[in-house]
DNA sequence: TATTTTTGTTAACAGTGTTAACTTTATAAG
DNA sequence: CTTATAAAGTTAACACTGTTAACAAAAATA
């Protein structure tokens, strides 16, 4: 069929967009990303960007996307450890560090470090589905504590909240964080542990 | 003299800037704050507003240093109350809390919530003056559970970092958020009290 | 009163996202 | 294979943005 071929050209387009406009954000920041700069990046002219994307965001909300998928791959892989229970929780929360340290761009789409209209962008859907993984960890060492009062979304809400805080703190001065995780996180998330096991 | 009558008017000209650039800003959002709508608002030209201020984001810095000074006065009166150690912490917690519940938009200017440039706006000086009060309620508590390990200024970041997560994650989602402080923070300033007073 | 300084203006530059109108190219039908 | 139709991509424009240079009007100084 002549259509698939078509339709094939219609995606490497796409791909170039997304190619082009992931060259911008990482060498420009997400903020200096323009429909004109990716239409001179792909030789197109700048309505061409909208026949593939509805607007600037959705090529934004594309990273956004993109980067939870790549986070909830980097936790999902740090729970294949076989560990149960808290060490599950550290795991993530280590996991969590690396991603945002490696992917910093893309954390700064998805937590709308200096995005507009986030609202728009946050895609709840992915957040939620790599929230449910880190609930399992959370609910897992609740009940190996018999912990049974303890909310778990309130928990896992508390610890994301946390991870989030260490990183937003970082990324506000610092454009580079630490690939390792540092000892204050460490610390906090073992405060975290401490209200799962003991605080009934 | 003359002089001072022609100070004043120019002090005048600034606080109108000033407050009309807060009217847009809690009207629309600081992402809608332009100069030519500042322009319109006081009835002069866009240019003179540069007499007044280098750009427009040396008028965002303005609410940041605001919103610091503001927290700051909120956070001193927590501490006004005669409590020690650990009750500081918590009633700081509240009081950060509850700023950022009544001075949402001031909270998001303080900490580039959409910020572009957080870099330039950022202004540490502020910081430092907040930072140095909450650093004396962990210190207290430290030398009452008598933690001589724990370092006071690495506690200091993850109480701030723990806070800031709770208010952001919240703030990304609903624009509003409650007065009151939630349990789940509660049970994170409790974690974060026990690794002041057991994690040595 | 004449001169200098300050104040505020208009006009412009160089950008931004987005869309309407038009042309060119490719596909489908006769 | 030509013609009608649909899609792709273009230019030009609209309505904005921050910022600045050049100029006019008003005030302060000599």
């Amino acid at each position: 069929m002549e259509q698939t071929r078509r339709e094939k050209e219609i995606q490497e387009l796409k791909e170039l967009i997304i190619a082009q406009s992931w060259l911008i954000i990482k060498n420009e920041g997400w903020q200096a990303l323009s429909i004109r700069k990716i239409a001179d990046a792909i030789a197109y002219s700048s309505p061409t960007i909208y026949k593939h994307f509805e607007n600037k965001e959705a090529i934004l909300a594309h990273f956004s996307k993109e980067g939870y998928l790549l986070l909830d791959q980097a936790i999902q892989e740090s729970l294949n450890n076989a560990q149960k229970g808290e060490a599950q929780v550290r795991a993530i929360a280590k996991a969590y560090w690396q991603f945002a340290a490696t992917h910093v761009h893309h954390y700064r789409i998805m937590f709308g470090l200096g995005i507009p209209a986030c609202e728009t962008i946050n895609s709840s859907y992915e957040m939620k589905i790599t929230s449910s993984h880190i609930l399992e960890a959370i609910t897992n060492t609740l009940s190996i504590a018999n912990n049974s009062i303890a909310n778990e979304h309130q928990k896992l809400k508390t610890f994301w909240s946390m991870l989030h805080g260490f990183i937003a703190i970082e990324l506000l001065s610092n454009n580079d964080i630490s690939k390792q995780i540092p000892e204050t996180v460490e610390d906090a998330v073992e405060g975290f542990i401490f209200t799962l096991k003991y605080n009934k």
